[in-house]
DNA sequence: CGTGGAGTTGAGGTGGGTCAACTCGAGTGG
DNA sequence: CCACTCGAGTTGACCCACCTCAACTCCACG
């Protein structure tokens, strides 16, 4: 178990330095509430409004819902991280846990305009979206443009680079999200994932050990197959 | 002609108000660089750092590039907006304009370092970058779960929201963009943005005035093509 | 009025979806 | 510690939405 203290001393240490007045942090964790959500669990928040969600542990999936109960995971987070949940539109987005996570959770318009009141922390909020959109515009070209097997071989390095421990013969990976997460995020279907997987072993370029386990083994040649431009203007 | 002054007087007075001081604004000015671009030109920047840039006037595609030289639209811009542009990563990204454009570009980490000693200013900047983010996610949705009729409804719906202008029988659009350019923001080809837009005009929900007009005959009707999440929880 | 690129329409092919059967492995209880 | 179980993952056969290629038409220019 996880005190509110202790989650929110860390949220404070990466994301309000430099705003360190008492009174500031003091407004924002009246506005903080933690949640510890288990597995493939729902972060229950009001999604009339946006939201702010900091990752304090585990490993969490943002989705999209759209009609006829189809999903799209928008990002995968893991701690430490900032998401934005966008307040309900066209479509309705929530948090999910893929591992148990502790999560705090900040209601979106009266966090910032506390947040505004310092460069500071706005700054590194700015910082936290930048780095979201550039993942999502990477993710729109893969969406958009690639084949199953230069999806999958972007989703690898992506998590390799994210998750990812080098060990001697390549690097380890360690995947909190099942299949079925994968393919929702890669627009494929589970089938797919699972027969791309199966050609990647088949060509010697990853190993998968267990259900979550994926070792890949020539990360170079991986990135040859996965759509990137290469050199040249 | 557009002149510096003019183009950095209307940049400043959205985006570096409440950062007054003359001395501030010198500073960014000196960052500034202004560029006239005509319809179907890159703006020249240097593609390894990040760059933001402000749209004076006119309309602009961000676009990325992957292998195999597949085009990626990953945002349409419009005048008052300021986008960011990657510096080249795994994909290299460019902005192109619509139509003539006239364009205020900053260098990324000098523009923000002193962006950032400005609260206001850089709170302007997260909103635009979390209004970026939005659009790019609701992109992610389009692309990665659904159908070629729904990705055409949605572009028509968010472009309807973004430069329509209603008139008795609809919305009228006038789209900068050509087919090349929906298909290449919808991951689609030409040919079937072309036969989704026939259809459309079959069943009377749309009527299209020469190459760049679109007259949305019924917007409520196109929400229920479009795949966006009823009303239910 | 003529020209050429943009857009449309048609015919046929294919990558990935669908449906179904099977296998595996992580967790449970004996 | 092992057998059992059940959901997760894999594999196969078939199908269809969209892509590809090609011919044609139509604007928007000069």
């Amino acid at each position: 178990m996880t005190t509110f203290e202790q989650s929110f001393e860390e949220f404070s240490s990466r994301y309000l330095t430099d705003g360190a007045e008492p009174e500031f942090r003091r407004k924002v964790a009246c506005l903080a509430r933690l949640a510890e959500v288990s597995r493939d669990q729902n972060l229950l928040v009001d999604d009339h409004i946006e939201q702010f969600v900091y990752i304090c542990d585990g490993s969490t999936k943002l989705v999209a819902h759209a009609s006829h109960s189809r999903d799209q995971i928008v990002a995968f987070h893991f701690a430490g991280d900032v998401v934005s949940i966008p307040a309900r539109l066209h479509h309705s987005y929530s948090i999910c846990a893929l591992r148990d996570a502790t999560l705090l959770s900040f209601p979106g318009e009266r966090f910032l305009d506390i947040a505004r009141e310092n460069a500071g922390v706005i700054g590194r909020l700015f910082a936290a979206s930048s780095t979201s959109l550039l993942r999502c515009r990477e993710k729109t070209v893969t969406l958009g443009r690639k084949s199953a097997s230069e999806r999958i071989a972007s989703f690898l390095l992506a998590m390799a680079e994210r998750i990812g421990t080098p060990v001697e013969r390549g690097i380890s990976l360690d995947l909190p999200m099942s299949r079925r997460d994968i393919a929702d995020s890669l627009g494929l279907t589970i089938e797919t994932v699972s027969r791309q997987l199966t050609l990647l072993r088949e060509q010697s370029l990853i190993e998968t050990v267990g259900r979550s386990g994926i070792l890949l083994l020539d990360p170079n040649r991986l990135e040859d197959c996965a759509g990137y431009l290469s050199a040249a203007a």
